[in-house]
RNA sequence: GGAGAGGUGGCAGAGUGGUCGAAUGUACCUGACUCGAAAUCAGGCGUAGGUUUACUCCUACCGUGGGUUCGAAUCCCACCCUCUCCGCCA
């Protein structure tokens, strides 16, 4: 959420920086909602001091044993235009908050512009795509000739863009998770947390997937009237720690890794992606969060991408930095950079990672705050990275390690989490 | 799931329907005392919004939402949460 009192003091400013983003900010309504806020809240305010110094007076007289039916009088016919008045004014300032939830956060400097993903900065690229001496499969293939990926029971267990692994290729999935865990906790200093997984609207609404994309998250219902979610990504229970809360400056930056299950229906997407497990209904990440203060986040963007690319390096698997445009870049982020991993047969460079620097849009949706060096409560700015997602980066192992007979080596690092194997072996031809 | 108790400022904790945004303690800030610190003393110290060039003034907020009333932290209703005991359970 933006700071209203942006809108209010720039309002023409705002626009041009939400334009660059391709989000079209009705000025207009705005400033028509804002007029009528100021008339009717002066108003109800002068209102609501007369009610409360007459009925001081009554007070007062009572004390003294007055007669005060004078005075009951003359407020008696005040309730009817301050109950009308208080209520248009609520109705006002709901309308004015529907409309700055729907508002995207504004692109900072650094982001470059551009409005789609062809607009996108490549940053740097790292390591060498490995060049086959054989016909490359894709991991579909590769998994499925292990006997160890299995689409067609996931679709009838549950339906499609739900997987199924079986034998070293779950665990492989298992160790990656633990890996990265691993990593991040033991040299990145970020604490380990185990979160929910169902959250309810404040939380979701605290990042920013509500009111807007509930189209693309699973719910529940809990009872009649609640609503429970399942989580998109760690993202979103993570950072939520911190709502409404106020964190002692000494504390900052928080870091917290979580690996966790993520859900998403992605209603927008079907069509796209639709074989093998790049896009799925179910899939886990391992995130990183920071939570820091407002003058060191775009330090901490650059420390938690190159946290996340840790990973990739590890892992030995090539890839890209990319600077995402302002017409690319997700609803609440200032700042983007995905890293793309490379996937031989794709022959191209695929999304694994999204770092994105919030500022306080998400902080000021969820009123996380610190204790500034004046004492006073200030917005905190968060950060979030993917670090990585798991089944991608199964895919990418899958495909950068496979062997001409059909097995797959893994990974040097992986090793010690397999049991010391250092293959999946294909599987013996009969 | 059943029974009971309770939700008030950073924390602890008072609060007969009227001068309560809220006593008191504690923490914190400033000043005095001190070579310095501790102790002591004095003052300050919630959040959000509106208004004013400014000083100021005003409004809202005592778990959440409704209601009663000229007036609600206080009374009524519903819901949420926490704690204790019982039941069930990985």
């Amino acid at each position: 959420m933006l700071d209203i009192q942006l809108l209010r003091n720039d309002l023409d400013g705002a626009a041009k920086s939400l334009a660059a983003r391709g989000f079209e900010l009705d000025a207009a309504a705005f400033q028509a909602l804002e007029q009528e806020r100021k008339t009717v809240q002066t108003r109800t305010q002068e209102l609501q001091a007369k009610r409360n110094a007459t009925s001081k007076q009554i007070g007062q007289a009572k004390a003294k044993g007055e007669d005060v039916s004078a005075i009951m009088a003359e407020v008696a016919n005040l309730g009817d235009e301050l109950k009308a008045g208080e209520s248009k004014l609520e109705e006002i300032q709901a309308k004015l908050q529907e409309l700055l939830l729907q508002i995207p956060n504004l692109p900072h400097a650094t982001t470059p512009a551009g409005k789609s993903e062809a607009d996108n900065v490549e940053v740097r690229r790292v390591g060498t795509p490995r060049s086959f001496d054989f016909l490359v499969k894709d991991h579909v293939d590769v998994g499925e000739g292990l006997g160890q990926l299995d689409f067609a029971t996931a679709t009838k267990i549950t339906g499609s863009r739900f997987s199924l692994m079986k034998g070293p290729l779950a665990r492989l999935h298992r160790a990656l998770a633990q890996f990265m865990l691993d990593v991040h906790t033991q040299e990145h200093g970020y604490t380990e947390v185990y979160v929910p997984y169902l959250v309810n609207a404040d939380s979701m609404r605290g990042t920013g997937q509500l009111p807007k994309f509930e189209a693309d998250l699973f719910s529940v219902q809990k009872s009649e009237t609640e609503k429970l979610y399942l989580i998109p990504t760690a993202e979103v229970p993570v950072t939520n720690m911190v709502r409404d809360e106020i964190v002692p400056l000494e504390n900052l930056p928080l870091k917290f890794t979580a690996h966790t299950p993520c859900f998403r229906s992605e209603a927008g997407s079907y069509g796209r992606d639709t074989r093998g497990m790049i896009r799925q209904h179910q899939f886990d990440k391992v995130e990183l969060v920071q939570i820091v203060h407002p003058e060191k986040s775009y330090e901490a963007l650059e420390e938690l991408t190159g946290q996340a690319e840790t990973i990739l390096k590890k892992l030995e698997l090539p890839y890209r930095v990319m600077a995402l445009c302002s017409g690319d870049i997700g609803f609440s982020s200032a700042k983007t950079y995905d890293l793309e991993v490379w996937l031989p047969a794709q022959n191209a460079y695929r999304e694994i990672s999204s770092c994105s620097n919030f500022e306080a849009f998400q902080a000021r949706r969820m009123q996380a705050r610190y204790r500034n060096e004046k004492g006073k409560p200030e917005l905190v700015h968060t950060i979030n990275g993917s670090g990585l997602a798991v089944g991608r980066t199964l895919v990418a192992i899958l495909e950068n390690y496979q062997r001409e007979d059909g097995g797959v080596d893994i990974p040097a690092v992986l090793q010690p989490y397999m049991g010391g194997h250092k293959v999946i072996p294909a599987i013996a031809a009969s």
